[in-house]
DNA sequence: TTGAAAGCGCTAACAC
DNA sequence: GTGTTAGCGCTTTCAA
């Protein structure tokens, strides 16, 4: 006997031409549908596999045939809702290819994304998908030299290795930023949350204070936070900016869960909202829309972004391209005007 | 020459060993901490490794050595809040451990986790955590046969094909409706969303119905939702809830986005909380401590039940066992008394 | 401490 | 339409 009496061992693909009768390769054949097989021995093998309970093993086949069906997705966070809907738009175009996206997050950690990268591409998947454009030296050149395509998501200010599908974050925030002065603020203060390594955040604050500064103006007041719930966090910092700076007339958040809770203080508060105090978040989170008053906010095309970059990978290869996408201002009621 | 003139193929193990003059087996060995090699040739073969930017091939390395230190996770969604905090216990514990989470999303649909899972178990991994303990028949199968340990985690109601690692949903249900009634509401509704394959909101309400039945109540009215925000669904479901049925004193929503949502509604509308009606929602979401009052709720205990699922894969073989965990009710300040 | 040989379970390429 | 052969890039095992 090849094998003794092991009580339980992993089916192979003998196991299954040992059951059918028929050699390793042609079960090969019926179970990936390749080439043609008779439909006589083709349901034989299909029996003989489903009452064994064969599943293939891929580890196998993806060596045998250096191909792996996985697109590798980096992400620096779960809980932050964008992501989700990002994966949501990437799912949408790779269910239909055969390719599978496997996640990884590296919560905002450069060190922790160059692993996870690392770890992905020793996988060796067909493609990967990175949030972001800044990473660690080492991990650029990692994905510099895979051979794969890669596309780096969300943001566009910057260089990408290979493919980048986003938005201006600078231009988001200038965007913002003109117009909430056109709407005649004039004392604006930003509250966002502490995140050294949120690029896209720190572009778009970037972008605000400049719009400022071209009309002579800067920030009253800014106040950061980090951890905890981010409609809590939202509540105390607008909490604390309106105490410390009464005379602020405008407050730009970071994010619309932050955003959403000052929103919720200003309202329990009594304040006039949008004439006394305005306020405006980022990203257009579906849950701004159950909430008494909806928030200012530009949407970041998350669907459509995962959609495109998924399209890039699962389509023919290409030279590397940038496509940004333009965010809508959304004014809501929190902006007067 | 072994490889002509590609100018750009994927590194081996050979490219080192060509680059650093020692051979494949001791390359392996250094880049794997493994056996004893002298600091010379080590030093040697990382530097070669590094300056070619070398990264190992683990599908190779798998299938020699018939370890994957993949652990697969399926849950039914990204977007519920809920699974992302599960993610986080699931991490925290295998971040030490040099196993890595690998995520599929079912929506909620049977055969899509039955594939999911078919795919997942195809790459071999040491260990699958799976959300719920209803699956199809194939399913179960697969995975009672795959030779790993298998967790099913969040709900304990019923047979498990291993482990399981959760709350028991019906009891969750009962609680609360003891806890209500107990606190003098009599006139109850419930507001949820309409999925048919969400077996633990179904049995939550079984659970609830059942303590109403004891006390010789039943539902006075019910509101089902999908899709969108739930936020947003939360206020419609209320409104129409409260003018179709004005005597209802108590909501019993099958999750906290739209009990939120429904208290938003109830303050805006100027109802006496909990004086007039009460409102429970089911999570502990993170979300509520932003809310102008707090939503009564039952902890589901996500995080733990993460860490547990993660201890029982990461851990010592063991015979199957079910671990159940105990929600605390939260009573918020919308049930009064 | 290092190396050589064999093979993991599958598929590409070619024969029949 | 079906079978045979030769690897895929590593790690295991054993020898030196």
């Amino acid at each position: 006997m090849t094998r003794p009496s092991d009580v339980h061992h992993t089916l192979t693909l003998r196991d299954v031409s040992e059951a059918s009768g028929v050699s390793e390769m042609t079960v090969s054949r019926v179970l990936r549908n390749r080439g043609d097989v008779s439909p006589a021995t083709r349901e034989r093998v299909l029996e003989a596999a489903r009452t064994l309970g064969y599943v293939p093993n891929k580890i196998a086949g993806a060596l045998a045939s250096q191909r792996v069906n996985l697109v590798g997705v980096v992400i620096p966070s779960l809980s932050n809702m964008v992501f989700p809907e990002v994966m949501t738009g990437i799912s949408s175009v790779l269910d239909g290819t055969g390719l599978q996206p496997v996640v990884g997050v590296t919560n905002y950690l450069p060190d922790r994304e160059e692993s996870v990268i690392y770890e992905m591409l020793s996988w060796r998947p067909s493609g990967m998908i990175v949030a972001g454009l800044e990473h660690t030296d080492a991990a650029r050149a990692m994905l510099g030299r895979a051979g794969i395509p890669i596309v780096e998501i969300m943001d566009i200010d910057g260089v990408p290795v290979n493919h980048a599908v986003g938005i201006s974050h600078h231009r988001a925030g200038r965007q913002m930023g003109e117009a909430i002065i056109a709407a005649g603020y004039r004392r604006i203060a930003f509250l966002g949350t502490q995140m050294p390594n949120d690029h896209r955040a720190r572009k778009r604050l970037e972008g605000f204070e400049e719009a400022l500064a071209k009309a002579g103006l800067s920030l009253v007041d800014r106040e950061y936070y980090s951890g905890g719930s981010a409609l809590l966090k939202g509540r105390e910092m607008t909490a604390a900016v309106l105490s410390r700076s009464p005379e602020t007339d405008f407050l730009y958040y970071s994010n619309d869960m932050i955003g959403a809770g000052g929103l919720l203080y200003c309202l329990s508060e009594g304040l006039d909202v949008p004439g006394r105090i305005g306020l405006a978040g980022f990203n257009g989170v579906e849950l701004l829309d159950g909430l008494p008053r909806k928030l200012a906010t530009m949407d970041a095309c998350r669907l459509e972004i995962g959609r495109k970059a998924a399209e890039i990978i699962a389509g023919p290869a290409m030279e590397g391209a940038t496509v940004e996408l333009l965010p809508k201002l959304e004014r809501g009621d929190t902006i007067r005007g």
